[in-house]
DNA sequence: CCGACACCTGAATCGTCAT
DNA sequence: CATGACGATTCAGGTGTCG
């Protein structure tokens, strides 16, 4: 596994190799301006408290690994601007790097990139396909991450293959939320009991959509919070060279085994972002919250039998029943289910016209720039 | 337009009234703990050199106004950590703050907000389905925004209307990802020569779900960066009370003929899908005391495993264990916790019924006779 | 081999009130 | 302020078993 490869008189970089200890001194042991690319997935500095558990009781497992814990937000900026300060020297002027986080982290890191220099190309927003959802009922579902993406500097060159991130997306421009599932399934590694190997492992589709985009092919792309290997294990498939950093003994014989199997140019990796999307589901509360409806505003049945009045969030009270607009529909009905979006209509410049035609608006407005 | 209401003896709030002058000090003449919520939308500090043309070499009317340059990240630091305290100090203790930013300044406010004590409840993506898209081709699309939104503190409670949200999305949880249009058309407001009157006017959409999820009619909406009045406009729509502040008097000019337009939607129409949290509580022995059960009548499990006595004080006997309905429960499913109610079940007329009817029966009869 | 169904799981800052 | 009781709360998708 070990090579290493000569560039014109430096010193040789280990690659496609995981380096053994902390991610600052094994960057620092490296030569200074050697690395194409940089994707860390640093700890998020989650401050969990107490146990949660589903409804259905089960206990959800939380990540309370060591390495994810600091004392204060000083710690962690300490911790950040180290390794930040690292990567900058170990960037080619024209090198890139990519940071993943959740809002735990992710504003004191992008904070601290830009104070080191680094200067901002994109955010992403990794929207998840299958989040976990909020099980309290006290926030929103926490559906997203982000990941930052940036330059050596400002005016510094970078890479990216805009016409190959275009074909990914269909034809069009390439946006700035990608929707990728979670790693789940076979791709999840196990350890021996059986258990999730990492706690946080990164989906290939992530990194395959990253180095696709943002290098080349025979790039070096350096992970310093390597885990079980996802930056290698796209590098090698894509044909560029990875150098990996982790402290976690147990992660890097993980990462070491799932590596010696991937072989270049899987070309089931190449598929694991095309995805087909259905016809999008519209909710009904975007039409009021849109303005198209006002709360207040009176809705009749197709046949003019009943009558119900639109509320703020996007509920329709009519008669004694209140609820969703397939709900209320089908308790007038006395039916077993309605399609709200068929049965219900407005008056607008004295003509009724059904509900129906706003959701084809706003499916028509989706259709024009999907994704 | 302008209305004061006081606060039992407090210095009375300038209710829907947009006030003049440096936000800082304008907060700072206000009451302490005096505001339900803040939204705040403050200069991006938009890092644009020289202009930008679309491909057909037609010029992009770009952010260049005076108030959104900073000479530095120190001095954009200075300014934000100086509004952010002024906003800790006006919300009352169970308030809350929404924050909105791009990649230019959200990682900054972000951080500045956790450093002045606030605590992150969830970061939400405004995906727009219409940006603009980038004319060089040489990033991804900036498709989005981010908002921040969180409470005075850690632990600090705050307003959230969960089930108006999840009602608003058809039924399933709210995500922390919004799909929303820009602001266009005929809502995009102009001024005297038909070009836009302010150069990032937000969506009434955004500010919809905004403040439909995260305040109560009533509640004191204050937005220091108030522009043309979005939030304003918002607010009177959904019976809340909002405060601006605006220093351009051309923008408070547009918002004051715009607020003068907007009517309040009718008081049915804002009542929103309850939490069931805020149904009054029934004490099980209630059942016991009017005859719903009669002790030494067996209620058994949703799952039928395991079956418990009534007892004539409300307590039940199930196997070993004696106690609550919720206690009983969770001991023999060997659970955390339980949820009684919906647990037990009783033979009625041959049929299996929840006990949660009698106390539905029991809360219907509550909201007749009230007391 | 297929469909139905039960079961499991995911970077989570996930109560509130009375005593 | 600590403690304990009450009781509210989940979505998408994969895996594996059974008939």
């Amino acid at each position: 596994m070990t090579k290493t490869k000569t560039k014109k008189g430096a010193t040789a970089l280990p690659l496609n190799t995981i380096l053994n200890g902390d991610c600052v001194d094994a960057m620092n042991a490296l030569p200074a301006e050697s690395v194409d690319l940089i994707f860390a997935d640093p700890p998020y500095n989650l401050q969990l408290r107490g146990d949660l558990h589903r409804p259905d009781n089960s206990q959800v497992d939380a990540v309370d690994d060591a390495w994810d814990q600091f004392a204060s937000f000083d710690a962690y900026d300490l911790f950040t601007r180290d390794w930040l300060k690292a990567a900058q020297r170990l960037l080619k002027p024209n090198g890139a790097i990519w940071v993943i986080g959740s809002y735990h982290n992710v504003f004191r890191v992008g904070a601290a990139m830009q104070d080191a220099g680094f200067w901002i190309l994109n955010d992403v927003v990794w929207r998840k396909s299958n989040p976990m959802p909020n099980f309290r009922g006290k926030r929103l579902t926490n559906a997203h991450e982000t990941l930052i993406w940036a330059s050596k500097g400002e005016g510094a060159k970078y890479t990216f293959n805009y016409e190959a991130l275009k074909a990914l997306n269909e034809g069009v421009q390439m946006r700035s939320d990608w929707v990728l599932p979670i790693c789940t399934g076979h791709e999840r590694l196990k350890d021996d009991k059986g258990d999730k190997a990492h706690p946080t492992q990164k989906p290939e589709s992530l990194l395959h959509r990253v180095l696709l985009g943002t290098t080349n092919p025979g790039d070096v792309v350096l992970d310093p919070f390597f885990g079980t290997g996802t930056t290698g294990a796209v590098a090698k498939m894509l044909g560029r060279d990875f150098i990996g950093i982790e402290r976690e003994v147990a992660y890097r014989k993980v990462a070491e085994k799932r590596l010696a199997k991937v072989r270049k140019f899987d070309r089931e990796a190449l598929q694991v972002t095309a995805s087909k999307r259905a016809e999008p589901r519209v909710p009904f509360g975007q039409l009021i919250e849109r303005g198209m409806l006002r709360p207040g505003e009176e809705l009749f049945s197709m046949n003019k039998r009943f009558k119900a009045k639109v509320r703020a969030d996007g509920t329709l009270v009519g008669g004694d029943h209140r609820g969703s607009i397939h709900q209320v529909g089908a308790a007038l009905e006395g039916a077993p289910s309605c399609n709200g979006w068929t049965y219900w209509c407005i008056k607008r410049d004295g003509k009724p016209i059904s509900i129906d035609v706003f959701r084809q608006q706003i499916r028509a407005e989706m259709a024009e720039r999907p994704n």
